[in-house]
DNA sequence: GACGTAACGTAACGACGTTGCATTACTCTG
DNA sequence: CAGAGTAATGCAACGTCGTTACGTTACGTC
């Protein structure tokens, strides 16, 4: 009963990948009602009748961005050595933040004063993190006294603020060689966390 | 010649410690031109007399949680064995940020939007980095193959990942206790730094 | 005392997110 | 098959934002 919705799943697409799109191109202070719907043709009206309001907007964005993320992830193949698997996930999150860095900051600085993210957006995001959950939970698994919880988190806030560093441009003065630092790091705090295994 | 400047230095301390109120109780959705030179009293032209507009407003916000940060970094005590003063400065930097949650958005995440830090503003604020540097440089000095801007950064890494998950809210599942994993983390970072020393 | 100059307050511009409101287009009912 | 009911639409407007043109004011200088 009513009138049918017009703006269907190809207007939200469209509308998505406007945002994503102009982010990349402008970033965030391009990114309005207005300009969105005047991109895709459509009348602003109908970004109310999509996403309900720009935090709907951003909000959607908030979970493309955790798709990425998560989407790096499963592309790292599975390994007999869980240290090794956690390197390779630590390089996957970075290439995964690095290709999207605006949206990165949506996901985990609050790049959008007026946005914040609602719990089950939270918890949708944080399930990039089960891959390396459970390779810590493996790691840990013959190493008593160190629990995978605490581990995943302290390594989490390592790539976390390498990445926030990066993307704001903190790392360029190191020689250029960013990615030796990446290495460095993450070696520094998975030998911190494992001093036996190596 | 000229009218003189009827807005000095205080109209100027005025504004920013309103805008730091304004920050602390309602965001930064509040810092707004008009409601800032409201609070204080004055015309809206007023900031743009002072400030030039509002990204002199936040240039000048930006500096001054950098000067917290400073003297967070300089209350503590120098000691004579460098990694228990790195820990304390780790500690000082959460404090330092904890003390101003939305501040250190504008500082290191980017909070706003339409703001990007000039490079003398940046150069102002990483000189809160000079007592990790110099400790890190008197930790390095019997560590040989470690180099000492390359531990700093990491360990900056770390603990910015750290306060930017804190602050986001990421870490209230840790059983409460919050400290204990920066605890761990910092000392994790450092062990697997210099693995000799401990 | 008149002039030049620079900072002032007022009011406006365009753009923002959002929202009534009249209109439209469809389904359901008689 | 016509009419009623309903929900989504486009349009126009509201209040807000940062910024700025403009007329005015207040001072230093001649």
């Amino acid at each position: 009963m009513g009138r049918p919705r017009q703006h269907g799943t190809e207007t939200r697409d469209q509308l998505l990948d406007a945002a994503t799109r102009l982010l990349a191109t402008e970033g965030f202070g391009a990114l309005s009602v207005r300009r969105l719907s005047g991109e895709v043709g459509v009348s602003s009206r109908a970004v109310y009748s999509v996403f309900g309001g720009m935090p709907g907007v951003l909000g959607a964005l908030y979970r493309r961005a955790a798709d990425v993320m998560n989407e790096h992830h499963e592309a790292v193949p599975r390994q007999e050595d869980p240290l090794a698997e956690i390197v390779e996930l630590a390089f996957a999150y970075r290439a995964g933040a690095l290709a999207q860095r605006d949206l990165y900051g949506l996901y985990l600085e609050r790049a959008v004063p007026t946005f914040c993210p609602s719990d089950e957006d939270v918890a949708y995001a944080v399930r990039a993190h089960l891959r390396a959950r459970q390779a810590f939970e493996r790691a840990c698994a013959d190493q008593p006294g160190v629990d995978p919880a605490r581990a995943t988190i302290q390594m989490w806030a390592l790539l976390h603020g390498l990445c926030s560093l990066e993307i704001g441009g903190m790392l360029a003065g190191m020689d250029g060689d960013v990615e030796a630092v990446w290495q460095n790091a993450v070696n520094s705090m998975l030998r911190g966390l494992f001093p036996v295994a190596r």
